[in-house]
DNA sequence: ACACCTATTCTAGAACT
DNA sequence: AGTTCTAGAATAGGTGT
């Protein structure tokens, strides 16, 4: 005990470092030269051996350890870190089995003792760590795995879900814009049909009044067919009331802006900067159309456009009529003259269409209409039908006024309305182009069978639903923002689908009648006074609308100008980068 | 080394049992009486004990193994199973170190030796399949989570995206749907301006009649406001054309069927079975209105009908014009005579109407309307305006027809247009319920942030948009259909959804003025004769439309009948089951 | 007394034969 | 299956607070 004691002291004494009571006592028992016999440094220093291991067990452990076995005084060995030397390395005393065990360690040198500090005991501490790590991380990942299948199955079905929502989402746009197509196109006609009406309205009052007063006029068949022409969109509807034989009235409606050259594309000058065009006539009061006699003609619509600001209408008509069809030719010196009194549009049989529409000027019209029936109708009986029509136009008017109050409640009041006006405002107007109508069955099909190819097939479904014929006919080219959209458009996809826009804007939007190089501007509320570059109905109105500038105070134009505020079709942008980024 | 191959032979023949060599020559050298100084039985044979350490490892065990270490054999006793009895069992001596070293085994007692073969050796064959199949299943699972984390942001993203698309094609929906709606009601507005035109006249053309021929007829005010009430379905629209102060006419257009009492529902037997209905009355050849005088009203309206396999007109008028504003209570007994040699609907505003928009009833009414202005108005001119009318009507009815052969065509050759007919023929007429059209903004929002309750914001879009104000006025009752996806409806959202179409199923119709029980059938080419259950504008046409007979004959029939062909906006089934779903 | 570290003992793992 | 070396694990012991 003391000797053990003492090598440690000794051993200890070297330096400050806390060497473990092991290494000390095994230093001390290496290096006591009184134990050479039984424990000693072998192999020049670099390792140590025991050579009688029973008398080291029995007489030298207790002196320094608490026991007498040579295993716990291995273990110990083994938990700082040595190893034994093999005995193949001892030399030539292979076969003889009971030869010195013999250990070593790289900080374990003889004459090195300051070396023992690196020596460290192998705690057990480090290794359940790691099996407890290995076997939480286990776990954990277990878990994880758990619950990532669960998540993956939930988005699975989620995904397979919201597929199947897309897919009838895509299927209820379809069906929305055929819907939405076949609307247009029956608001087209019905616009043409009364626009048609009021136009020969206006004819026959025409006829009338040259017959009459004039005597200069064409022959009546002339007046039949040449003054003006309903400007159709598609093939099919111009070769209808173009090419249909025995049909004897093409109309052609022209641009009035054709009539000032220059000023094409802004129509808020013309309607603002113009004095020759009388827009801004406003809704006389009705109901005292019985004090309207022809001897009144152009008095009333004069003193409404001075009220509004405007010159007297010694230029109010935009429009002429010429006996020989001269489209787009006519200037107002060719002006017929006909009730050169009357302010609004006079011969203009939008005019006239307006007048047989608006109130007042449906009486002021009424007188002159009427005096080619002299023998078949009696002149109290027409009077009382045109009064009918107009207390019914009326009638309409206020109830369309009413509905416009109604609309733009139910708009600050519902917030689904107001929603959806959001919503609408934030669609983007890309028109598409007329690729591949003939791929939508297939694609639809292919929602449902494959999986990872949604845009492709988006695409392709936008595509092909915009290529429809039918849907053609009604878009709108709205070039500005069109022009923002393809600034902003990065992805190919987006390029390709703006061609078509993109081309119309281009181009001086001559090549085509169907297309309006004006930009959709709301002119709700405004009363019917600024029509600016709104498009109106798509196809067919448009030109009306501007030529017949008196159309704005009928309920005629009450309805043209509510078509034009049904949003054209166009894809959503949204839309388009969805199904870009699929 | 003989002493223990005999001692394991000895003990081998004991039977057949086949003891590993440990064993064997462990109960050799226990049951070797000459080594029991070293090695014997212990505690009543119970266990054996190693008495002399040193010399059974350096003597002993190489007699029987290959080695003379004493920890080898213990390790081999371990491994079968052995355990060391500690010391303080063996009694008092605890103190001496040195004392025997005492094992047991259940297995391994004295006299027992058949009871060798229970023990087994300790196999570390569990333990690295355990170990290995542990790191197998870690690396397994590790890559396999791997692989899902990537599979899950690869859904992710993919839902990402269809969450932006889903919400895009909501908002397209919505888009579509207002605009749909607003198309709706501006064709509602349109028509209705139409027919209270062609009511107007009517009424004209009665007072004339009556102040002519009858001159029992009432007072001219009482004509203006009657007869014929429109009917309006939000309590807006209704508020604008009802409580307007100043408007005097408040049209009260009443279903044809309150006429025939107790045939509401079934408008194809009205039309079919009874002779009353002048229904079938066939577009007569244009163009010769010019030989319509006053001299033939009746005549050639009556050979139509008589073509067609109709009744002579007798009994023509289904709807009567009363005096007094008698609502829903004229029968045919109460008609007023006018014109009663004129077959078509007479005195009826409707026929008054049909009159004035179809060619040759137009001609034949004009003559009488025209008779009141026999001052102002000459008949003359009013021929000449009504003469330009007809043409533009007739004009207007061969270009719609055309666009009706057109569109056909389109239908058959443009697989869009057919595919999209497929598609809305699977469309689900599932009408909403009106809840909650407060929620949508919100909803919309949440598309966004929450990620997991998409079925709720989805239903709740669906109902919510359905339940716009504006869209419940469009809707149509195709009860047929409901009837049935009432059957095959299984979840409580769908059902919901389809409680109000069932609820107008179920009731007689008679609560709500613009529901209509009529369930749509496809009369399209069929040239007007057979409207059947058709519903034709949701809202204010169908009972007009059923009220004037003869405007199946006019244009105004045709844009009626083409009105209702754009389907009513209900939302797709698949949508709502998707919606359901997620 | 408790916490922390070390030491001892028994058992097990692993590699090699 | 045996042998050897090493390690694990539990417990005991020691030290400092």
């Amino acid at each position: 005990m003391k000797k053990a004691e003492a090598a440690v002291a000794v051993a200890g004494c070297g330096g400050g470092a806390p060497v473990p009571g092991f290494l000390a006592k095994l230093w001390a028992l290496v290096e006591d030269p009184g134990s050479d016999a039984v424990i000693c440094w072998s192999r020049n220093g670099q390792t140590f051996s025991i050579l009688d291991e029973q008398r080291f067990a029995k007489e030298l452990l207790p002196k320094y350890f608490k026991h007498n076995n040579l295993s716990s005084f291995i273990r110990q060995l083994n938990i700082y870190g040595f190893r034994k030397v093999i005995a193949l390395e001892n030399g030539m005393m292979t076969s003889v089995k009971n030869l010195a065990i013999e250990f070593q360690h790289p900080f374990f040198k003889q004459e090195k003792f300051s070396l023992l500090a690196n020596i460290k005991r192998k705690v057990s501490a480090v290794r359940p760590e790691d099996l407890k790590v290995c076997q939480e991380d286990l776990h954990k990942v277990l878990s994880e795995v758990q619950e990532m299948r669960e998540q993956q199955s939930n988005m699975d079905l989620k995904l397979a879900s919201m597929k199947r929502e897309n897919q009838a989402l895509w299927k209820e746009v379809a069906s929305l814009r055929q819907k939405h197509s076949q609307q247009q196109q029956l608001l087209s006609k019905i616009l043409e049909f009364i626009l048609n009406l009021m136009r020969r309205n206006c004819i026959v009052g025409l006829k009338r009044k040259r017959s009459l007063s004039d005597g200069s006029g064409a022959s009546p068949s002339k007046y039949g067919r040449q003054y003006l022409r309903i400007p159709v969109e598609d093939c099919e509807t111009a070769a209808i009331s173009e090419h249909k034989p025995g049909c004897e009235d093409g109309l052609v409606i022209r641009d009035i802006t054709d009539v000032h050259e220059g000023e094409e594309d802004d129509d808020d000058d013309n309607q603002k900067d113009c004095p020759e065009k009388p827009l801004a006539l406003a809704h006389v009061s009705s109901g005292n159309w019985d004090a309207q006699l022809p001897a009144r003609e152009g008095i009333l619509p004069c003193e409404a456009l001075q009220t509004l600001g405007l010159e007297p209408p010694e230029v109010i008509c935009p429009v002429q009529l010429a006996d020989s069809p001269v489209e787009g030719g006519g200037e107002e010196s060719n002006a017929v003259e006909l009730h050169s009194a009357e302010p609004p549009a006079t011969e203009d049989p939008a005019a006239v269409i307006a007048s047989i529409l608006d109130e007042n000027q449906a009486v002021a019209q009424s007188g002159s209409v009427l005096e080619r029936f002299p023998t078949f109708f009696p002149r109290e009986e027409m009077q009382d039908f045109l009064n009918c029509i107009d207390a019914s136009l009326e009638e309409l008017q206020a109830m369309l006024s009413g509905k416009k109050l109604n609309y733009s409640s139910e708009m600050l009041t519902d917030p689904f309305g107001s929603e959806l006006t959001v919503l609408d405002e934030n669609l983007t107007d890309v028109p598409p182009n007329l690729d591949s109508v003939e791929h939508l069955p297939e694609n639809t099909d292919a929602v449902e069978t494959d999986e990872q190819e949604t845009s492709g097939k988006n695409d392709m479904q936008l595509i092909q639903y915009r290529g429809n014929p039918l849907l053609s006919l009604l878009e709108d080219v709205p070039s500005s923002e069109v022009v923002c959209k393809m600034e902003n458009a990065d992805d190919v996809l987006l390029a390709s689908l703006e061609d078509r826009p993109s081309l119309s804007l281009a181009s001086g939007s001559e090549e085509t009648v169907q297309q309006f190089p004006d930009s959709a501007v709301q002119a709700d509320d405004s009363p019917g006074l600024e029509p600016q570059d709104q498009p109106l109905l798509p196809e067919d109105v448009s030109g009306e609308y501007k030529l017949f500038p008196l159309l704005l105070l009928s309920p005629v134009a009450n309805f043209i100008e509510e078509a034009s505020e049904i949003k054209p079709l166009e894809p959503d942008k949204d839309l388009l980068e969805a199904a870009s980024q699929l």
